[in-house]
DNA sequence: TTGAAATTTGAACAGTGTTCATTATTTTTG
DNA sequence: CAAAAATAATGAACACTGTTCAAATTTCAA
């Protein structure tokens, strides 16, 4: 009786697209139990027959925006020149992406995650998102002996840090203040850490 | 009658204590505006004759912090020699503070400021703390030729983005997970920052 | 002491999440 | 097909949240 799972998938489909739409356009802050069963088309309370939390919920999102975000980075970096040219455009691109939508970077790096989530590992997914993107590059580099794979590792861990500690400063303190300010500051920061691959 | 404006700030006094003793006991999620007032001894409906509102009142606690938290960079940092050494000593002890009180660090970077905040200019008083706690040093080691005064611009905010970048993946994903990878992973980034002082 | 001004306060309202007994629907069985 | 059993959907209820405002209280000067 696999119609049962069939029906089951759909209905939590209806909820999660009732979430990304809010996410995405209200931000994280209107993300309601009941806003977001309203949009599902359901009361509020059958919310909590499919899954444990409104949190929960919304981090099944990440998976869905993850793959928004790939697909944006793709498109955006496709012209560039294979290596650190490449390189440059997929971390811009990420910046992009997030300063686009600062709900989904508040849901990526501010959202507590609930207990469940740890469950499926919300928190490597979304700490490994960067270097996801960034691998095949990387292993270029490293191909082509334009640096060390010691010291790839060492660069994709100091600008994931860097990266999410700018979009954090940007988007929740203004600092930079304007984008041309943010995107100085970003190419200024992505030059330093690609400096001396070899080193 | 400046009695007034005496009684007036004791009052403001009381509110901003009881907030700051549940933001470093139980955390920001915890406080409330009954919260805050009954610590404090007053209605919640007192509050908001002498606040705007509870994020407000939340966000006088961020100058006390900063003090607290600058002697303890102070204290930890005492012994270590002038100059690069000393500067270490700074940035961990910067990272060993919000480690210690996570809630601290959520209010600093991750609270949304209301409109008020932004008079008296709260938001560049966080991004500007960290400069603060190494302006000495930095100094230091441009007057000493270590570095230059272009190269240690670019470092401080290297060092402001990296450190803001892992804390936030610390404390709310668990990445890396467990201090003593922290700290292993906060020395290796530092030293990748300070290498090569004069480029 | 009295009256006016200032301060403190709780009621009220609109939100929020969550649980659970009741209702409605669907599925199975006779 | 009809009755019974299983499943799913629901809204009432409770405990919170922030915020406003008229009423109660306190302060203080005349």
């Amino acid at each position: 009786m696999k119609n049962k799972a069939l029906q089951e998938q759909r209905i939590r489909g209806y909820f999660i697209d009732a979430t990304k739409e809010i996410l995405k356009s209200e931000g994280l802050k209107s993300v309601s139990v009941r806003n977001i069963a309203e949009k599902a088309g359901y009361s509020f309370a059958t919310l909590y027959n499919y899954f444990k939390d409104a949190k929960d919920l919304v981090f099944l999102c990440v998976q869905d925006f993850q793959e928004e975000c790939s697909a944006h980075v793709a498109t955006r970096s496709a012209k560039a020149a294979r290596g650190e040219k490449k390189l440059r455009a997929i971390l811009l691109a990420y910046l992009e992406y997030f300063v686009q939508y600062p709900g989904i970077f508040e849901l990526f790096f501010m959202e507590k995650l609930s207990d469940l989530n740890k469950q499926p590992d919300t928190a490597p997914m979304i700490t490994g998102f960067l270097d996801k993107l960034c691998e095949e590059e990387w292993k270029y580099l490293v191909a082509n002996k334009t640096v060390t794979t010691a010291a790839a590792a060492n660069k994709k861990v100091a600008l994931l840090y860097g990266l999410s500690g700018l979009l954090l400063l940007y988007i929740n303190r203004q600092t930079p203040s304007g984008y041309p300010a943010f995107l100085k500051t970003a190419n200024t920061f992505i030059d330093s850490q690609l400096k001396d691959m070899t080193t």
